[in-house]
RNA sequence: GGCGCCAUAGUCUAUCGGUUAGGACGCGGCCCUUUCAAGGCUGAGAGACGGGUUCGACUCCCGUUGGCGCUACCA
């Protein structure tokens, strides 16, 4: 039997470090044992996922040197892997488990469901689908679909007895059915939840091994069903710590850059970088914890993978990259690498046209262009407040600045631009006294190159992570009021 | 709250019942050196707590505590 292993990452939002992570190990197991390694889209959230966010995945984790076998772009014995190209498949087969009656059909409306929720919650019961449709019959089932009532598909689970999921990582692990929620496996659009999609997939991809987050841990009994319910084997599963922030809660942009795209622009070798992650999986030989791709996949082993979720540390990752910067790389390769991260000739030419206006001597370029070839910058509450915004105004503003740039289908000049003049008419004070503060997060100075055009050269991530710190400066923000500031938006948006 | 997972220094980890608990990042000191890095040497620093099992527990079992995840027509 040849291992087939994949990473199945989901197109809403940036590539994430984790993702990477949890992509590295699955190659490198695949590799180690001469299999294959698959690349599949989850793209069944209709609502979120974009084609640019697939795109950006892959070029980040094309960046990082792992290299799949079969993938969306480059297609394979079991394509597509885009599961919303594959939405028939899943229809199929879902229709498969409704006249096996594996599941059933629900007509339950959201509304239902809340209140539902909410009655459960009220009375110290642990929310879940009361079994409402369960006992529909077939006329009751046609008069609802008669009446035009889109119905979803949720998965049958037994309300008695246990079962015991085998996991490679942390042995048998018991779950009563009575704890498991009856999911939605169809929604009323007609779309599959990941729950289906992925096992269909992972089924006719012929995947082995199937090594995802921890988060997944509690779905695996769903997961069991399934597989049960179609007469298949269910693949060797493990399920990997998640990474953290230092204060051990999971890794989120809130508290750090997680993109792997920041990482490159921040000045990370990509070898550096999968190295890093590498060492949560693969053990140093002889103290030596510098490897490249083809050491790890040699010296993987999943017995390595500590359960304690690894904390980012990027001081250690600092010091590796230091280590490949002056190691591996002499002057000329090392110059290459310094030409490919600012961006080449186009982008140098961009900045001399936007500095050429504003310098008297050319000696003045550095000052004035620093900033773009810096990671962080260094700036004061202060110099944030030296506005006519008050302080509130101004932690709003870098909120609403990260929640709506976050959002931004495009970076680009225009949506930019057209952003902060959102932010500017819901903070309700002029786009000259919102853009001041943000001059001072984005280039480190109140006057400096335009900043729209600066945004665009610096690229999202970096942004993203200027504003962060600067919101961070100020004190930032507590849950509530970032949860309150971003209904603002929404209201915005309505209206 | 319910269910599940996890638990060696600040951080990443080694140890698979018997070790002075090893290494790395970070931190301190010393050396090298025109400065700073880098490099070399070196120092401080750990088995969450309580019960068992055992001749002997970091290691096995139970409990406590703590952290994390899940608890959606998101993945």
């Amino acid at each position: 039997m040849i291992v087939r292993t994949r990473v199945a990452p989901s197109p809403t939002g940036d590539p994430h470090v984790g993702t990477a992570y949890v992509a590295l190990v699955n190659y490198c197991f695949a590799k180690q044992h001469g299999g294959r390694f698959l690349l599949r889209i989850e793209d069944t959230d209709r609502t979120r996922s974009t084609a640019a966010s697939e795109a950006v995945i892959l070029e980040a984790l094309h960046w990082l040197g792992l290299a799949w076998d079969e993938g969306p772009d480059i297609g394979g014995p079991h394509g597509p892997y885009r599961q919303s190209e594959r939405l028939e498949i899943y229809a199929r087969y879902a229709r498969e488990l409704l006249e096996n009656g594996a599941a059933f059909r629900c007509f339950c409306t959201p509304e239902r469901l809340d209140a539902m929720r909410a009655e459960q919650i009220r009375n110290k019961r642990p929310p879940a689908y009361d079994g409402r449709c369960l006992p529909l019959t077939q006329e009751e089932i046609a008069a609802n679909e008669a009446a035009g009532i889109p119905p979803v598909v949720r998965l049958r689970v037994p309300r008695e007895g246990s079962v015991t999921i085998d996991d490679l990582l942390r042995g048998p692990i018991h779950f009563d059915w009575n704890n498991v929620d009856m999911q939605v496996l169809v929604k009323s659009d007609g779309w599959p939840t990941y729950h289906l999609a992925n096992v269909v997939d992972d089924h006719l991809m012929e995947i082995t091994h199937v090594m995802r987050g921890e988060e997944w841990l509690s779905s695996a009994p769903k997961h069991w069903l399934l597989y049960r319910a179609f007469g298949w084997q269910m693949p060797q599963i493990a399920h990997l710590p998640l990474l953290r922030n230092a204060d051990k809660s999971k890794l989120s942009k809130r508290k750090n850059p997680t993109g792997i795209l920041f990482y490159r622009r921040m000045g990370y070798l990509p070898e550096a970088l999968a190295n890093f992650l590498g060492l949560f999986s693969v053990p140093p030989l002889d103290g030596e914890e510098m490897m490249d791709l083809a050491a790890m996949v040699e010296r993987f082993d999943l017995k390595h993978i500590s359960l304690g979720g690894p904390v980012f540390d990027v001081k250690k990752l600092d010091w590796l990259n230091g280590r490949y910067l002056r190691e591996k790389l002499d002057v000329k390769a090392f110059v290459e690498r310094v030409r490919v991260w600012a961006g080449g000739e186009d982008v140098i030419d961009r900045i001399a046209a936007l500095a050429q206006q504003r310098i008297e001597r050319l000696s003045d370029l550095g000052p004035l262009c620093a900033f773009l070839f810096a990671g962080r910058v260094e700036i004061t509450a202060d110099q944030l407040r030296a506005g006519k915004l008050d302080d509130e105004s101004l932690r709003k503003a870098f909120v609403l600045a990260l929640a709506i740039f976050d959002a931004l289908p495009e970076w680009e000049f225009d949506a930019i631009a057209a952003g902060v003049a959102r932010i500017a008419e819901i903070v309700g004070a002029k786009v000259r006294d919102v853009v001041r503060p943000f001059y001072v997060a984005v280039t480190g100075s109140p006057q400096s190159l335009p900043l729209y055009d600066s945004m665009v050269l610096l690229g999202r991530d970096l942004v993203r992570e200027r504003l962060r710190v600067a919101l961070e400066r100020l004190g930032g923000a507590t849950g509530a009021e970032t949860e309150r500031w971003k209904k603002l938006l929404e209201a915005d948006a309505a209206a």
